[in-house]
DNA sequence: TGTACATCAGTGAACGCGCGTTCACTGATGTAC
DNA sequence: TGTACATCAGTGAACGCGCGTTCACTGATGTAC
């Protein structure tokens, strides 16, 4: 690794070809592996196979990398869960549940991502377009809460707001205690998977909404 | 500060009297400011004024610190719980949202506990009575929860385990995301207290649970 | 098509810095008698 | 009460290390003509 091989015979040059992608991909590993602490930008050359001052050709520094994963991260977040939603099919009920664990398989297959999105401390006005994805990742959550709760009678629909606020701290709450893998995680008699789809059962019930089984 | 007043004058001595508690005191205050990856054992040592050799009298690394910061902090969060649950009075239903809202005030008030407890990647085994003290905190909510249980019908209740876990999740969650103090967390329309609380009735509600009101 | 030149994306050596850790040491304290 | 001595809790100098960052440089690439 590190070898770039923008030539036919796989042959090393003197240019990477791609190293601003290749950094990202190093801090990803590198995150993912100990924690968003866990990385340097040293590191990174290293794993990309270039000399310690390269990477300033594309980053202003360690944060800035961090920043764009960030961004990088939320974009991924909004496809997953938009893709989860589905546009509220079959109904809203079972799609509501379907982007709760989505939101758990992004946090554990993404571990590098979800860090830098949320564990990291990096500001949200540290990089232009991080304040809008990010926007964006929470807007799929809130317009599923929008849709659910338009199903009910117009006089006791709860704020849309409201509940994506729930939503997300909870399957936050739950990804960040139970659903990763570094050594401070606690264990749990169940799958996370689980215990939040009962826990949005559970506060569904508790808002007037109920699915259709 | 880092002069040690252990004679009547104040002068200083080359003992330095209780320098285990003043490391602690230094690196609760380093990781407050700084986050929990934001101190060394440098750090401490300068800010309690002795010499960079000398945190090895008493922790073995800087880990060693972390680990007995997170007891400290589990044994305080545990007793700040279990005052704000006041056996259930004056009816359990006040008194669970009382320990919500205690939660949050733990949060916010010790971040520098809250972070070695839950965010420094500190494993549970890492130090003697750290696994214990971090189970004595989460018995007082999920004994909170047994006694709201207890007062539905017999086949009606909800399971003890899984509400604890629930609560604990949504706290930690509204905790993390929203009720601190650092640059990557998000801002609310409204305050934490609130969200948690709201959260807290619906849920509650859902599982059939309903207070005086 | 070939050549000259500008620009780009790397190198590698160097620097200052602060951290973690060890070591022989020494001042202060407590205690046995 | 005084003294000798063991133990404790610090010092401060030293070390190797890796990081972040800068710098003049150079190889590779693209483009104008």
């Amino acid at each position: 690794m590190g070898w770039s091989k923008d030539g036919p015979g796989g042959r090393k040059s003197y240019h990477h070809g791609n190293l601003r992608e290749a950094l990202i991909r190093a801090a990803l590993h590198l995150i993912g592996e100990k924690g968003p602490a866990g990385f340097t930008f040293a590191d990174a050359a290293r794993a990309a196979g270039v000399s310690s001052a390269a990477p300033y050709r594309h980053f202003r520094d360690r944060d800035a990398l961090m920043a764009d994963i960030a961004k990088r991260g939320f974009e991924l977040f909004r496809d997953a869960l938009q893709k989860a939603w589905n546009g509220g099919e079959p109904n809203p009920y079972v799609a509501f549940e379907a982007l709760g664990r989505a939101y758990l398989a992004f946090a554990r297959n993404e571990p590098a991502h979800y860090s830098a999105m949320f564990e990291a401390g990096i500001a949200l006005d540290s990089a232009p377009g991080l304040q809008q994805a990010a926007d964006e990742a929470f807007a799929v959550l809130r317009s599923a809460a929008e849709a659910l709760s338009a199903h009910m009678p117009k006089d006791s629909r709860p704020p849309a707001m409201m509940m994506s606020l729930h939503i997300w701290a909870l399957a936050h709450g739950i990804a960040s205690l139970f659903a990763r893998g570094d050594p401070g995680r606690r264990k749990l008699p169940m799958p996370a998977e689980d215990l939040l789809e009962a826990a949005i059962l559970v506060y569904l019930r508790g808002l007037g909404i109920t699915g259709g089984r």
